[in-house]
DNA sequence: GCACTTGTGAAAAGCCTGTGAACGCAGGCG
DNA sequence: CGCCTGCGTTCACAGGCTTTTCACAAGTGC
């Protein structure tokens, strides 16, 4: 999977073998996000399986940590984008850029 | 049906497994005349199953959506045309170029 | 108490959509 | 030929909707 590793038994990701410093939440978003690679997921799934249960309807929680999520992989690998937007309906990660 | 994959219950168009990053009309648009593989489907038709209803007599959108769709899957699968116009018709979709 | 995380509201930025208009292309006709 | 006409294709754009980002109050654990 390229420089970004991710263990989930280990409640770790790393690039180049430094650990990300990931909060929990972030960490579950990533992690489910990387378990399904180049699929899109929709913000109902990833809620799920990050905060269990439905989001409301205007629960903005996902959008935020996935931004969360951007600044801190962006800081670690520069000029990649992992996660992609997918307008209307939710999130694809991408190993590959 | 080759290279191209169309999953509606996962909200994706894959070209050799990468999804096309298609806006949800263009989507709805490539589903519909997916589903009827070789046929001729009237602008009226299309219309009722992406917009539902029946379009103006003047609405381009059929066609304007056609065009965007014809873009990005040109850009994915160079050479190929999916998408072939019948003059006073409508449009049809042919899996094999 | 302190440092950090979490979820929320709201402003800012960005994308999608439908529309009108311009453009291109072919056929018909003087 | 040259011009007109009918269609389909593409461009440009404004409005609306979605996503992104920021700031903050409340919560948690050390």
């Amino acid at each position: 999977m390229g420089r970004l590793e991710i263990r989930p038994e280990e409640h770790a990701a790393l690039v180049d073998g430094r650990p990300l410093s990931l909060t929990v939440r972030e960490l579950q978003l990533l992690i489910s996000l990387s378990e399904h690679p180049q699929r899109i997921m929709t913000r109902e799934e990833l809620f799920a399986q990050v905060w269990g249960g439905q989001p409301r309807d205007d629960d903005r929680s996902v959008d935020v940590y996935v931004s969360r999520l951007r600044a801190k992989l962006g800081e670690a690998l520069p000029g990649r984008r992992l996660i992609h937007t997918h307008n209307g309906i939710g999130y694809r990660f991408s190993p590959d850029g």
